[in-house]
DNA sequence: CTACACTATATGCCATGGCATATAAGTTGA
DNA sequence: TCAACTTATATGCCATGGCATATAGTGTAG
């Protein structure tokens, strides 16, 4: 017989099928709701609440929290702040990078489209995340990431 | 006090940028290890091994169960047939459509690339996905996707 | 101070997906 | 049978991200 290395009794390529079926589905119809509502779609809202949570963050720090690109980090800046929601001011102690801020009208943004975020999530998933499975479900997601992202795992090089 | 009218104790804004992030770095780690061993990327696998698994499926079949839209599917499909991992054969019950289906090497690439997808998988995630608790957390996500899909959440249009 | 390595960001090219539209084929009702 | 409707796929335009590279600024050894 042979050995089982790791992950006894768990079907890791069936998980991995249903996180990213579950992420995508849940990402189209959030996308869906934000751009209807306000324009948006959850990538940008991801963004915004970010600054709004880390006001002076730089692209750097945007690009590690959401495992993406510097490159692509600094195009979607362009965009967000192209549309008035957000500013580069330079940063004093280095002049290589920016601190990125919300303006007034990304704030209040980033407010409303959080409401419709968190609704619509509420709306989709809410009833079927009761229970505590599903808290267990969610401590281990949690656990998973921060496993990831203290390994550096899938960090996109540029 | 307000009424909580669902989720109860489940942060489900949190578990959703854990969801996103925990698939974007797996997604991430993998593609860079299919890439370097088989030339493809994680999305492309997962084409080839559903073929693999459903021979005569159509582009519907895939986009529906991918979540993509259908001239996404159609286009990725272009791609690997013009790779030679697959083709395109008529349909003899329906003209508008092609049943699709893997060439030899294109059953050898599902294959080979499969044993990379899970042992890095593994490699990845095996150990923090294990016990009990991990066990609850697969089950809550399967039956996330079960009702998104029932509920066609997420459904792109086109 | 100055060359050299390093770092942060910006930009260009490419691949991929969404959405709208076009086209071909199947279906239906009078 | 044929016009109107629907369906399945393909294609075009656009947005976004990866990756490579360019540019500017920082740190450091001598």
């Amino acid at each position: 017989m042979a050995y089982k290395l790791s992950g006894d009794g768990v079907d890791l390529p069936g998980f991995f099928s249903d996180l990213v079926r579950c992420e995508t589905r849940l990402y189209n119809a959030l996308n869906d709701r934000l751009r209807e509502r306000h324009g948006i779609v959850t990538s940008q809202f991801e963004f915004l609440r970010y600054l709004r949570d880390h006001p002076g963050a730089r692209v750097a720090d945007l690009a590690a929290e959401f495992a993406i690109g510097v490159g692509a980090t600094s195009k979607s800046a362009d965009r967000l702040e192209k549309q008035g929601w957000i500013v580069r001011q330079p940063n004093p102690s280095d002049r290589r990078s920016s601190l990125l801020a919300l303006t007034a009208d990304g704030s209040q943004l980033a407010d409303a489209a959080e409401e419709t975020f968190t609704d619509t999530l509420a709306a989709l998933i809410g009833d079927t995340l009761d229970g505590s499975s599903a808290a267990a479900a969610v401590r281990a997601l949690s656990k998973l990431r921060s496993v990831l992202e203290r390994d550096q795992i899938g960090t996109p090089t540029g």
